[in-house]
DNA sequence: TCTTAACTATCTAACGTTTGTTAGTTGGTG
DNA sequence: CACCAACTAACAAACGTTAGATAGTTAAGA
């Protein structure tokens, strides 16, 4: 009726997801992704013109899935303090339950060209990011909003990131991963940062456990 | 004498690390770094057996430059607070100086196999992290030092990974390169948190102006 | 209703190029 | 002479991509 106008086209690109994210533009061939899709490569050409436009619409699907989702704690009536707490939280689960996307972007801020990158900045991080600063100006108005809102996003993002190299790290434990304990962990970081201070109160406000939950 | 063994050898492992660096392992190929070298490919297999071998040493000459440098401010004798600050500095200094350096580590830490990983999280940072994890001990003793050892590097290594792509988010200044500015602003967040609570102390300790330097 | 044309999605086969790598040769040095 | 470090030439494999054939489906005309 029009309205599934290829089915093909999106399992394609659902399926070739993974393939860039874990290896990369030039270390996935074009017979590798037929092979997963189950066709041949010559096929592959007949939905898309070329192995570049194949990645483009690959990383567009990719990309699309979670604006709304990190949106959503700007659209309700909150106090700055629970809205960050919950921007956090939600941060936590898209990077630590989709690592197609955390990777994806990982890779376009290394190897993006400048058209691409400039793409990924406005179309997709823009209005998150904007946001974000203007929530960061509520939080600490002597601050630079756009470093507090790299540093936020570091916080999260960082320790998903390092996830494959932080087992063979002094100190990690399974728990070191749940989306749950980082959220946790961060916001208590930009609450009461790492450092206690010698003067001033002594008393830490709010004891951080290091138990997962 | 014995002592220059092979000046050739050298010199393609210099002249090739920011080409891995730049376009990771799959993306370089012989010919492109026998070119730079100046040398044709086949001469290339009179120093190294294969591309992996090469590649592996490669890793190992941009990693061994900077052990000593992050490792000295744990050689002398500092209360923790001033020990941070140093560190924090010549973090920023490295990540920033080499960005070879801290490209081949981000494109190891998404690409390596287990067995490099762990080569990688034991012999190049293990002693500095293990360093960094007793400092946290000192600093906050309520909290895990694994987390917060992995917080203070996010801190820095985000802001320079994410530069790429920040010059086209909102409130970006060229200012937010610079290592000096970035060390400042992790260090007060890392004292300060982000965060101004409402309940408490309501008089910032200290005023942090955005001004570099 | 049957025929024909057009379109769609796949296939096989092959193209020219680039890949990592090997074999054998050359020229300079101790 | 022996050795080292470069070279030329070539290999098989894999690369992105194109051309042309083959079915299956859709739509119009007699």
């Amino acid at each position: 009726m029009g309205i599934v106008k290829s089915n093909t086209k999106v399992e394609i690109l659902t399926k070739t997801i993974p393939l860039f994210a874990g290896a990369g533009y030039a270390g996935v061939s074009m017979r590798q992704i037929a092979q997963v899709v189950g066709i041949k490569a010559a096929s592959l050409y007949h939905h898309f013109p070329d192995k570049e436009t194949l990645y483009i619409e690959t990383l567009a699907m990719a990309f699309s899935r979670h604006a709304d989702y990190l949106l959503e704690p700007f659209s309700m009536q909150f106090a700055s303090e629970e809205r960050l707490q919950r921007l956090i939280d939600r941060l936590c689960i898209v990077v630590h339950g989709d690592q197609n996307f955390a990777q994806l972007v990982e890779r376009e801020i290394m190897d993006g060209n400048e058209k691409r990158l400039q793409l990924l900045a406005v179309q997709v991080f823009g209005e998150l990011f904007q946001k974000m600063t203007e929530l960061c100006r509520t939080l600490k108005t002597d601050r630079d909003p756009h470093l507090m809102t790299v540093s936020i996003l570091a916080l999260v993002v960082y320790h998903f990131q390092t996830t494959p190299i932080r087992s063979f790290l002094p100190g990690f434990q399974d728990s070191h991963n749940d989306p749950k304990v980082i959220s946790h962990h961060v916001y208590s970081v930009l609450v009461d940062g790492l450092v206690t201070k010698d003067a001033g109160s002594g008393i830490t406000v709010m004891a951080e456990s290091c138990s997962p939950q």
